[in-house]
DNA sequence: CTGAAAGCGCTTACAG
DNA sequence: CTGAAAGCGCTTACAG
C-alpha cells in the first residue's frame, strides 16, 4: 500500500504559518518540535531508529504546518535524485503512453517524478549520452521497455553507475529481480491454437523485425504450437515486417498471392494485421470468411476497424506500474512475469470448405 | 561493486583525471583554471560580466575535463529546477504522444528534463495537488495542453507561484506572451468549405463536449462558414458527443436515422469520426457515397480505416516544440499562432443524385 | 535512540 | 570584471 494514503485524517495543513512568506523546512520543523533536524530526518527517511513518541510528536508538527522535504537538497546531500527514468525507442505510441500511465500510477503517491527520455541504440554516442544523463540526473532508477531493454551495454552501464533498473522483454535476459518477462511466445501459442481449433490449415505468419526479440518469440510460439498439432508452416507463408501498417500491408499483399492462399494470417502487431485488412481488401479478399487475421498488442485500433481484430492482449499498463513499484520497494516481492491472452473478436471464422 | 574497474562507453572528455574517482565540481574547475568559483559559475550561466580571455580559459578546462554542473546543487542554490512540467488531461494516446514529442525535440540540448503530470481538474484536491507539485519541484515552468490549459484558476496560481507557462489552446485565454493558439474554428471552416465545395446540403455535425473550447470553436467555424455559404444546420442536425469512439457511434446513428438522412457528417475528432463510420456500417450507408465523413486531428487511427479519413491536421508536434521554446528562451520571439489545414483522403465525395 | 559538525555543489548578495 | 563569504535544505559520518 502507498506510504501517504495512511494520514490520519490530517489531509491539508490546518496551520498556516508563515516562514518568512516560504514553506517551512526541516529547521522549522525541528524547532517546533523541539528535536535536533537529524531526527526529523529520520522520521523523513522511515528510520527504525527513532523513539515511538519522538516520532509521532515530529509527525504531528508535520502534519500540522504541512511539511514536506526538499527533494533537491535531499537529492544534492544523498547524491540521488527523485527521478525515475523511463528510456525508450519503442515506436508504437499506445505502448509508450500505457506504460507512462502504468508507471505513473505507481509513482503517484510516492513523491517520485517520471522523467521521459527517448534514446537511439543505433545513435554513435548513444552510451556516452545514457551515461552523462545517468549520472548527470543521479537517477534513482529506471525503466526500460524493449527494445531498449534488450541492449546488454545499456544494462551494463547502468549496472556500473549503480543505477537501479527494470527491464521488460519477452524473455529473461537477466537476473530475476530486475527483469519483468512478458513471455510472448504464450500469445503466439494462442493465436496458433484459436486459429487451429478454428480448423485453418494454411497459416501465414508476418512477424515483427526478428533483431526484436518480441518479433522472434511470438513467431517461435506460434511455428511450435502448430506445428506440435501437426501444421506446418512452409518458410515462404513466413514474412518478416518492421511492426509497421505499410509493411503489413506488403508483406500481406505477398502472401495473398501464394498458392493456395492463407486461410489465416497471424500478424506480430495490431499495426501490421490492420495491413493485412488492407491488403486483403485490396485482393478482395472477404474478412473473416475468406481470410481470418490476428493481430497482437489489443490496441484501441483493433476495436476501430471493421471487422474488430482477434487479437493477443498484453497488460501493459500493469507492466509499468509493476515495474515502477521494484523500483520504489525493491526488499519486497515482486512477481516477474505477465501472461498474454487471447482476445477473440470478429476477424476470425473458421475456413471456407 | 567494482569501483574502478572497467569502463563500458568511450568517455567524450580528452583528459581522464580522477577526482576522486567522481565528475569534476566548479571548485575542481575553478582549481585547474586558476580562478574562482563564482567565475565558472558566470561561465556556465552565460553571464556577459567575464573577461573574455578568462571566458575561454575556462571553457577549455570545462571541455577538458567534461565538466556539466550538478543540477540538482544549481536548482538548490537557485531555488528553480531544470524540470519542465507537462501537465494534462487530455484522453487522447495519440495528442499527448506527439506533445511530448515536441517539447522533448525543444529540450534535447537544453539540459532540462521533462516531467509529466496528469492531473483531473475536477478532483477536490486539484489545486492543493499542483500546489504543491510546483512549488515542491521548484517547476522550470509548465506545458499546459487542452482542456486543463482552459483552468483559469490553474493558470492564476501559476502566476502566483512565479512559474512560467504556456497555455495551448484553440483561443487566446491569456496574455499573447503565454499562449500558443490552435484556431480551430479555422479547421471546422475548411471542413465546412470541403463539403460545400463538393455540393453537400443537408450535413450533420457531432461536435466534442462544449465545456471544452476546441469543441466549441470547431463548431463554431463549422457552421458559420456554412451558413454563410447559404446552408443551414438545423440543431437536430447537431449532435454533442464525448470525443470518444462509442460517443460519435451513438451521435451517429441518431442523425443517420434522420429524414432527410445527412449527405455529409462532420465529427469534432477523428475517434468520434471512427465511431460514424461504424454506424455507418450497421445503416447500411456506404462511404463515401452515401455518405461523406471529415474528422479532426488526422491522427494515424484515420490512414488505418476504409475508406481512409479526410480529416483536419494539426502539427501537435511542432504546437509542443514551440511551447517549450518559449520557456527556453522567453525573451526571444515566438510565434504564437498555428494554423490548422484540411488533409482530403477518401472518405468524402460528392452527394449522390 | 539522539545530536553537533561537516559537507553535498552550486548561486546569491555583497564588496571591491 | 572578479572573488570571499554565506547559505540553499537536506544527509552523511561520527560520536555518545
Amino acid at each position: 500500500m502507498p506510504r501517504g494514503s495512511k494520514k490520519t485524517g490530517v489531509s491539508k495543513p490546518a496551520a498556516k504559518a508563515d516562514f518568512n512568506g516560504k514553506r517551512p523546512t526541516i529547521n522549522d520543523i525541528a524547532r517546533l518540535t523541539g528535536v535536533s533536524k537529524k531526527t526529523v530526518s529520520r522520521v523523513i527517511n522511515e528510520s527504525p531508529l527513532v523513539h515511538q513518541e519522538t516520532r509521532e510528536k515530529v509527525k504531528l508538527i508535520i502534519a500540522k504546518y504541512g511539511f514536506t522535504p526538499d527533494p533537491m537538497a535531499r537529492g544534492l546531500a544523498s547524491r540521488k535524485s527523485f527521478l525515475v527514468g523511463m528510456i525508450y525507442d519503442n515506436p508504437s505510441p499506445q505502448y509508450i503512453i500505457d506504460l507512462q500511465r502504468g508507471i505513473l500510477d505507481a509513482l503517484a503517491t510516492t513523491g517520485l517524478q517520471l522523467v521521459l527520455r527517448p534514446a537511439d541504440r543505433a545513435h554513435p554516442e548513444f552510451l556516452t549520452e545514457m551515461r552523462s544523463f545517468v549520472e548527470r540526473q543521479k537517477l534513482f532508477g529506471a525503466v526500460l521497455p524493449p527494445s531498449i531493454s534488450e541492449d546488454e551495454r545499456l544494462a551494463a552501464l547502468l549496472r556500473e553507475l549503480e543505477c537501479p533498473y527494470v527491464r521488460i522483454a519477452s524473455v529473461s535476459l537477466d537476473e530475476p529481480g530486475v527483469m519483468l518477462v512478458t513471455n510472448d511466445h504464450i500469445g503466439g501459442r494462442e493465436a496458433a491454437q484459436h486459429l487451429a481449433d478454428l480448423g485453418h490449415k494454411t497459416i501465414g505468419h508476418i512477424s515483427g523485425p526478428l533483431s526484436f526479440r518480441s518479433a522472434h518469440e511470438r513467431r517461435r510460439g506460434f511455428i511450435q504450437e502448430l506445428s506440435g498439432r501437426g501444421i506446418d508452416v512452409p518458410a515462404k507463408y513466413i514474412a518478416e515486417g518492421s511492426y509497421t501498417f505499410e509493411s503489413g500491408y506488403a508483406c500481406a499483399t505477398r502472401l495473398l498471392a501464394l498458392k493456395p492462399r492463407p486461410t489465416a494470417i497471424f500478424a506480430g502487431n495490431d499495426e501490421m494485421a490492420a495491413g493485412v485488412y488492407r491488403a486483403a481488401r485490396d485482393a478482395n479478399v472477404e474478412l473473416p470468411r475468406d481470410l481470418s487475421v490476428v493481430g497482437y498488442d489489443d490496441s484501441a485500433l483493433s476495436t476501430r476497424v471493421w471487422p474488430t481484430m482477434t487479437t493477443v492482449h498484453v497488460p501493459i499498463r500493469s507492466v509499468g506500474s509493476m515495474a515502477a513499484s521494484r523500483l520504489v520497494r525493491p526488499t519486497t516481492h515482486h512477481s516477474t512475469e505477465v501472461v498474454p491472452n487471447l482476445v477473440v473478436r470478429a476477424s476470425t471464422a473458421p475456413p471456407l470448405g
